[in-house]
This record gives C-alpha cells, structure tokens and sequence, in this order.
DNA sequence: TTTGGCACTCGACCCTTGCAAGTGCCAATT
DNA sequence: AATTGGCACTTGCAAGGGTCGAGTGCCAAA
C-alpha cells in the first residue's frame, strides 16, 4: 500500500501536516482541537485514529500538548517554531490591504509623521499591538548642527541628520560665552561633520579643542560632550506603540498576564530589547513565546524587521501579540510594510 | 430629642453623612455597601433601619442606586459629583509621597524628561493611566528661528521656544534659493519675532514678504507659511501617556469595555479634548463618568489640573480611572504634581 | 500500518437547593 | 415626627449533583 494508488505522504510528512492543521486550527477557533474535528475540516485521507496515533507522537516530542487529559490538543511554543519555520508559506497581502499601505504612508510629512503613521498601520493590519523604532543616529549621517544661545551660560545644540530627525540638548557652560566664540564654533564643527556618520563624527569631534584657546576650551569641550552624548545615548532610543487596545480582545487568554504586558509596552528599554539589533532590512524575524522570556513577556509572539533605506537596517519595527497568532498574515503584514517604510526613506 | 443629649445631626447632615460613606465603602471594597455593613463601619449613632431610610431618600433623589433588587447600594454619578463638590476633604499627600515627587521630578533633564517623568510619576503615585499635555506653543515666547538648507529648493524650519521646546518642518520652496536669501531672511524673522507670543507673530510676519524683491516673494511666502501653520497645527497637539497597565487591574470592573479605553488613550485628539483648555493652573476639575460622553470615556472619571509657571496655565495634565475612585487622593496627588512641574518651568 | 470499537476521563452545562445579604414596610416606642 | 425592631420578601451566589459530549488511549482485527 505505501506509495500507493494517489500521492501518498510519508509518515513523517503526514504528521507535520497533522500539525499544520492544528495551527491553523487552533489559530482560527482559539479552542483545543481534537482528531475528529481535524479530519473534518482537513481532508486528510484517513480515519480519527490514525491521527490519533500521529497526535501522540507529536506529543511525545513536545509540539503539542493537551491543557485537560481529555481535551483537544494545542500547539506549544516548539510547535509554532516548526510551524513558522518550515510548514508555513508566506500569505501575500490582499490587494486591498496593499493599497491601505501606500494610501496610509504616502501622505506623511516628515520622519515623526512616518514612524506615527506606521505604527498604526501595523496596528490596524495585524489587529494586534505594534511598536516601531525611531531610525537610529549611529547609521545616519549629520546633516547640520546648530547652535542657540540661549544665555550667557547656555547654549541649545540641535543636530539634525539626513533623515530629518532633529535631536537636541540645553548646556549649561562653565564659564560666560559671547556670540563669536559661539559663532566660530558652530562654523568649526559644521566643517568637520558635515556629512560624516556617527562614528566619524566621534573622532573628529575630539580634536577639536585644539584649535580654540586655553579659555575656551572648558566651553568648547562642554559642547561636544553634549553633542556625543547626545549622539550616543539617544543611539536607538525613542521608539512608538499602537494598538495597545487589541490585545485587549485576547483580554480573556493572557487572563491576568495583561497588566504587566501593558506596563513592557510602556516601558522603552524593554520594547528596545525586543526589537532587538536590526541587522538587514529583508528576513523577518518571530520570538516565540518562551524565546523572549528574559523581556518578561514569555507569554507573547514578536514579529519583527529591520527596515531602512540602504541594504543596512536603521531600525526596527514589529508586532506584538498572543503565541496563537495568524504567523502567516503577520509575517507578511511585517515585512511588507517594513519594504514600503523602506522605500519612502530612501533618499530622493 | 433634637438637638438632645449629644453632637446630633440634623436630617439632611446625616443623609450627606451617609451619602459620604457609602462612597468611601464603596471605593475601598468595591462592592455595593448596605445599611449594616455602614453602621459597623462609621460609627453614626442610629440603628440600620434609620440608615434605610436616608438611603431610600437618597436613591429617590438619584445620589445612589442598587444594581440588583435585594443588594448593596452603589453610588451614581451624580452622587460622585456631590460627593466632590462638597463632601470631600482634600487628603493630604504623605511624606514619602511628597519625597517622591521631588527626588522623581528634580533630575529632569529637558522639556520632554520633564514630561516623561511627570506622567510615569502620576500613573505610579494613583495607581491609574496618566495623561500630560507638553506645553502649548500659544502661550510660549519664541526664542530663535532657525532655517537650514537642505537642498536647493528644501528649508528645514526649526522654531525654539523659551520652555526648550523645539518644532521642526521640511518646506520645499517653489524656487532654488542661495545662501545669502535664507541668510537674509533667517535674520529679518528672527528679529521680527524673537521674544513674541505667538499672536503677535502672527501679524509681524505677515508683513515680511513686503522687504524682499519681487523674486523672492513666493520663497519668503512659503517660509513664514510653514512657520505660521507650525505654530498653529502644532498648537496643543503633543501628549504623553502612562499607567495604562493601571486600567487593566480595574479590568473586570470595565468588563469588555477595556479596548475602547485603550483605544481612546492612544487617540490624541480624544485626550486632548478630555485634558480640555486650561485656564489657571490652580484649581483641580474633576469630570464624572458620563460628564464626559461627548469623549466616549462616560465609564470614567478624570481628573485633571493646568500647570505652568505663571499664572496661566500652558498645558494641562491629569489622570483617567474609574467612576469609582479615590477622589480625595487623586484629585490632591494632582494637584501636587501640576504645582511641583509649574514650579521647576517656572524662569530660573 | 491503519482502522474500528470500547472503556475511561474530565470539563461544561443545567438544575436544584440553601444561604446570606439586603431591602421595604409596619407597628411600636420615645 | 423621628427612630427602632421585627418580619416577610427578593435575589444573587455558591455548592452539590447528574447528564452530556468531546476527546483520549489502547487493543484486536484487517
């Protein structure tokens, strides 16, 4: 009989497609889903107790388990690995949803008005929290940088980059500084890094000293110290989260987990860590549940990209929801908006 | 025996007395509060029966309500309201709460550390999602104007206000412009409105393109556009939330009510309404469930206070929670932020 | 290797019952 | 007139008990 009068499957291949049903089951229902029910809905060619047999197996190597000895059967953390990893196809955008994209993000101003509109692009896509990363200083390159007395002791240093963000600090000066000492500074520093990256601007700065008089130096240093630090601490810092209220409707299944999922989502430093270093803008990254449990959140799925506009990332964006989400969708939703972002952030 | 043997109320005294117990039970338990369990708790000087009937009058008068035929009785909005009005004393902060405020405030950096901190501060201290608005531009004096050359035919406007904050737009110009023109015009605006309120920014500038050569008209034109409309649209437009974790604790209590709150506290526009204009910083208001419909949020209550340095308020700040909250609490932790952050913007 | 049958488990649901809290009313008291 | 104790009534809630159904594991047969 093996091998035939139809395509057969293998053993082996019929009990990842036993657990592919159970994802797509259990995605779609959110209930245990038993034997009889799969050869239901599935047309798999044989009977309960064949899959039943199939079923056991799978627990026994820990893709699913069952919540009640007699219950249906739910997917575990490994179990959606392998789905993702190996038994889902990418499920392309609908022609609606690709036009909300270039409708939703064509009409933004600038780079605050990009990363807001994003986000909630993403929010309304998956129907799940969305959280996008501000584009990263290290990887852009200074446009401009300003200078504003504000008093005879402070100073206001605006940097500007060449993707439109704007960063800027108030210093305090050690000593009284008066508009040309201000004014040369600003000439000297905008000679040596203009158009230089992150790390340039580090060395560049440094000499910078040399040129003033001993008494200035005091200031001058206070200036530069701002802007690198400026340069270094607001590194990948600011990052932006819609959508909050969707998990809500999952209320029910994180039962009593939501509060500390909404306080992970307020907290910057956590979602930084969990959008992770960005690395290359393509492949589209998924934690699963247990996989992000040193951010506290063990008990969520994280779909994530990179985007920027060279082959090298600026930052991240990405998804946030229930273990038992729609990977498929999700992933697709992720990495085409992430291209879309992408595209509008090259240089033109 | 009316105003016999001791210290008596008159009839109405009590009801208000009985009205005032009802809701601090009610806020302490969370559960519907009947004429036993009041008398054991308060020590008022009549038996349950008597407490009936006051609270049969109230419920006529619509202060309190029963949820169900044969409970507890639960106060009404109404109730909250007069509870606020004219029952309640403003309770003190405690010492260690009064320490937080400073140590949590005094480190802030810039305009938006300040922000972030007050509202991570107000969430934490009543246990409830916070709101703040940054400062509005309206009322802020204009430090420097400051326009950068992006490219030929793009002017990035940056405008500085003397509360730190800094607004930033892109304007494509309708015509290559040099060096010496945004040169020019950078110094004529900056001398027309450094030191003005926004209003008479408005009318200076309007006046400005009159200077320039014909050429030049349609640039200046777009220049002090983009300048006006940042002023204007930017307006009150910015504002930072915290604590919404808080809201899920209340989860149950808002039932599947809780999505629209958290949809609502990521909607700008709605927050900004409910925060409302502010007037003078001083006085705390109070809105009560469905006194706020018109925002969507009538199973809230919010409490809120202007804040700035001088007499007039530049923003408002506040707190969203359930009907059923600790009104004295809140309403004096507010108070005490709004005071605290209008003392450290205030000039130094 | 697959299949049908069968006994077993266990949560979900429904119904009943008892309980406790709370109310409204009334007659008695001060 | 205001207050009080008593009493009957309502009603949500929790506990107990029985049934049902979905699902499993195992085993013998094909």
């Amino acid at each position: 009989m093996r091998g035939g009068r139809c395509t057969r499957l293998s053993v082996d291949d019929r009990k990842l497609d036993v657990l592919r049903a159970i994802v797509e089951d259990y995605v779609a229902t959110q209930e245990p889903v038993g034997s009889k029910a799969l050869v239901d809905r599935h047309h798999l060619g044989v009977s309960p107790a064949t899959i039943r047999n199939d079923m056991a197996a799978l627990e026994e190597e820990g893709y699913i388990a069952q919540p009640h000895t007699s219950a249906g059967r739910v997917p575990t953390d490994k179990g959606y690995r392998l789905f993702v990893d190996r038994l889902s196809t990418v499920k392309p955008l609908s022609p609606p949803e690709r036009r909300a994209i270039q409708t939703f993000l064509d009409g933004a101003l600038d780079l605050d008005d990009v990363v807001s509109r994003t986000v909630r692009l993403l929010a309304q896509l998956t129907r799940q929290a969305a959280v996008v990363q501000y584009p990263s200083l290290s990887r852009s390159t200074v446009r401009h940088v300003e200078l504003v007395m504000l008093a005879p002791a402070r100073v206001l240093v605006v940097l500007i980059t060449d993707t439109g963000r704007v960063e800027q600090r108030v210093v305090d000066l050690p000593a009284d500084a008066d508009d040309v000492l201000v004014g040369e500074l600003r000439a000297r520093i905008n000679a040596l890094v203009t158009g230089q990256d992150f790390a340039s601007v580090e060395t560049r700065v440094a000499e910078l000293g040399e040129r003033f008089g001993p008494e200035d130096r005091a200031t001058v240093a206070a200036v530069t110290a701002t802007l690198l630090s400026t340069l270094i601490e607001r590194h990948e810092e600011r990052v932006a989260v819609a959508g909050t209220g969707n998990l809500a409707r999952y209320g029910q299944e994180f039962d009593h987990e939501l509060e500390p999922l909404l306080s992970a989502l307020e907290e910057h430093v956590v979602l930084l860590r969990l959008l992770g270093e960005a690395t290359s803008p393509t492949p589209v990254r998924v934690r699963i549940g247990s996989e992000n449990a040193q951010t506290g959140l063990s008990a969520t799925s994280v779909v994530t990209s990179g985007y920027g506009p060279g082959e090298l990332a600026l930052a991240s964006m990405g998804v946030v929801g229930p273990t038992r989400m729609d990977y498929p969708g999700t992933i697709a939703a992720v990495g085409a908006v992430a291209r879309y972002v992408s595209k509008i952030l090259a240089p033109h």
